[in-house]
DNA sequence: CCCTGATTCGC
DNA sequence: GCGAATCAGG
């Protein structure tokens, strides 16, 4: 796979998005997590609070994994880290800015000047919602759209969505797609297959010797309800 | 173990 | 430019 137009667009969307490389990479497709991220710094994506970036470098900038035997005698002080990054933690959720005019009293309160929270919503399968006009500008008004929660619904708030899925996640299908608690088993699957061990059963069954009569398979789609 | 993002470096 | 390998933290 290669980095098209739109998948760069889908990619700088979901990760300002806030959703992790590995769910990226996964709605993507054909990429693995490290590409996700190799692309995003490429592109300047940067940021994001990393797990492994807490502190600087108070005294040993950490030696680099490489020690890089080839000729280097050219002397890096600090080759890297050079960034202090007194940056604030990003606070991402909020879907207001609040730009907080300093000064007394400056505020013109009648009409909270319009924020750009920038809204891409994601569907289901990952796709971007994207008026036919905007195909990859900016976005620049704020969609009258009602906003949706992450999770849809208390309902299936603790089910198994679509983002949800990994390789080691049941994806069974419970319910039928369209409906508002259609979700997935999620159970953690039989190692090498999609599904959890019960829904293998389900899934994979015998061959019976030709000319047997057998009850029809339950299907995961179409078929009456299984669960 | 699982996960996360960051970084390096051979291609 | 790309991304696997690796690191490092949770």
């Amino acid at each position: 796979m290669s980095w098209t137009d739109e998948r760069i667009d889908q990619l700088k969307a979901m990760w300002e998005k806030g959703l992790t490389a590995s769910q990226i990479a996964e709605e993507l497709g054909g990429v693995s997590r490290n590409a996700v991220i190799g692309k995003a710094h490429r592109l300047g994506l940067q940021s994001r609070p990393s797990p492994v970036k807490a502190n600087e470098a108070p005294k040993k900038p950490a030696a680099p994994r490489k020690p890089a035997p080839a000729a280097a005698p050219a002397p890096e002080a600090a080759p890297r880290a050079a960034a202090p990054a007194p940056q604030p933690a990003p606070v991402r959720a909020a879907a207001t800015p609040a730009p907080a005019p300093s000064g007394a009293a400056a505020a013109t309160p009648s009409q909270p000047a319009a924020p750009q929270p920038r809204i891409i919503s994601v569907g289901p399968g990952g796709f971007l919602r994207q008026g036919p006009g905007d195909q990859q500008a900016p976005i620049p008004p704020a969609p009258p759209r009602r906003l949706v929660p992450a999770k849809p619904s208390p309902e299936i708030a603790d089910k198994t969505s679509l983002l949800d899925l990994t390789e080691r996640i049941c994806k069974w299908p419970l319910g039928h797609p369209g409906e508002p608690d259609f979700h997935f088993c999620g159970e953690a699957v039989n190692p090498g297959f999609p599904y959890c061990v019960d829904h293998c059963g389900r899934a994979y069954q015998a061959q019976l010797p030709r000319g047997t009569r057998r009850p029809p398979p339950p299907l995961p789609f179409g078929g009456p309800r299984v669960r």
